[in-house]
DNA sequence: GGGATAGCATACGGTGGCGTATGGTCAACG
DNA sequence: CGTTGACCATACGCCACCGTATGCTATCCC
C-alpha cells in the first residue's frame, strides 16, 4: 500500500469539502476514502481542526496567486488582463465553484476561515481595482466597480454550486462593457 | 407553559438555520431552545426532514412574494420600482442575508431544497426582467442584465454573511445606472 | 544487522444525535 | 364528570464520529 503524506489528506479534505461541505470533512470518512485507518490521520495531524487549517493555508497560498500570475502573463494592457481574468474565473471548473462556495459557508461559523476569506477577497478586489485604475478610471470609481464585479462572481459561484446555470459568454461581454465604459 | 404549534418549530428552525446552518437544525437542540422535550417535536412532525420541508415551503411562499408586492406598491414606473427593489433587497436585515446563504449551502446537498431555490431564483430574475422590458430594454438584453444583477445580489448576501461589508448606497447607484442605461 | 523512526492498524471510551415506545397531563366536549 | 385526543416527558437502542492508547511493520542509517 502507498504511504500517505500530509498533503494527501489535505487534498482529500478539499475533495470532500467540495462534495459535501466542511462539516462532512470527517476523519473516519476520509480514512475510508483513502483506504487507511484513523491511526494514519492522527499520525499526520493532532486533531481534525489542524487538517482544516492546513486546507485554508493551502487555498490562500495557491488559488488566488496562481490566477493573478496567469492573467498577468496572458496580456499586458489592463483591459486585456481584465477580460482574461473574467474569462478564467467565470469559467472555472464547476468543482472549484462548489468548493469555494462551501468554504464561504464554513466561514460563516469558523472565525479562522472567515479571516482567511476576508484576506483573499480583499486581495482579489484590490487586484481588479488596480487594473481599472491602470485603464484610466479614478481610484474610487474603480474600487466601486471592482466590488460590484466581485459580488457578481461570488454570486455566480454560489448559484452554479447549487445547480443554477452560469453567466454565459454574451453576458460576460455585457458585464465587461458595463464596467470598462 | 405555552403549547407549541408546527409553526413555532418552523420559526425556531429558521433562526437556527440562520445562526448555524442547516446541519445545525437538530431536533434536540431546538427542543432545548424551545424549552420542551423531543417528544413535542415528534408529535408535530414525523421526522427531522419534515421540518426542513416545512421550512422550505414557508420560505418559498412568503419571502419573495412579499417583496414583489411591496415593490409594486412603492412605485408605478419600472425604473422607480427597480430602484425600490434594489434598495430593499440589498438593504435587508443581516440575518436574512445569512439565512438565505445558509439555505443555498444546504441546497447544494439536498435535491428538494435545490428545486425550491431554483424556482425562487427564476421567479425573481423573471420579475426584474419584466421591469427592464417595461422600461424599454429588449427582452434578451433585459434578461442578461437581470441575471447579472441577481448574481451581484446573491454575492452580496454571501459576502455579508461571512463578515464582509455590503455594497454601499453609492455603489448601488452606480449599479443601477449601469443596468438602466 | 540491529536500533530508531515514520507510517499505519486495532481497539476502546465517550459524546451527541436520531427515532421509538410508552405513559403522563390538561382542556374540550358531550 | 368521564372520555377522548392534543401535547408533552422520560427512557431507551442505535449509530457515527472524535480522540487516545498501544502495538505492529517496513525502511533507513550507521
Amino acid at each position: 500500500m502507498a504511504r500517505l503524506t500530509r498533503d494527501d489528506w489535505v487534498r482529500a479534505a478539499m475533495r470532500e469539502m467540495a462534495a459535501h461541505g466542511a462539516d462532512a470533512v470527517k476523519v473516519e470518512a476520509l480514512a475510508r476514502a483513502l483506504e487507511v485507518s484513523k491511526g494514519s490521520f492522527y499520525h499526520h495531524f493532532g486533531k481534525r481542526s489542524d487538517l482544516l487549517e492546513a486546507l485554508l493555508e493551502h487555498w490562500e497560498a495557491q488559488g488566488t496567486e496562481d490566477v493573478i500570475r496567469g492573467v498577468e502573463s496572458a496580456a499586458t494592457d489592463p483591459a486585456g488582463r481584465l477580460r482574461a481574468l473574467m474569462q478564467r474565473v467565470f469559467g472555472a471548473e464547476l468543482e472549484y465553484d462548489v468548493f469555494e462556495s462551501q468554504l464561504r459557508a464554513w466561514a460563516r461559523r469558523d472565525p479562522i476561515a472567515q479571516a482567511v476569506v476576508a484576506r483573499v477577497d480583499e486581495r482579489r478586489v484590490g487586484f481588479v481595482t488596480d487594473l481599472l485604475v491602470a485603464h484610466g478610471l479614478k481610484r474610487k470609481a474603480a474600487r466601486e466597480r471592482s466590488r460590484i464585479l466581485y459580488r457578481a462572481l461570488v454570486g455566480d459561484f454560489v448559484i452554479r454550486s447549487h445547480g443554477g446555470d452560469a453567466l454565459g459568454k454574451r453576458e460576460l461581454d455585457t458585464l465587461f462593457q458595463l464596467l470598462i465604459g
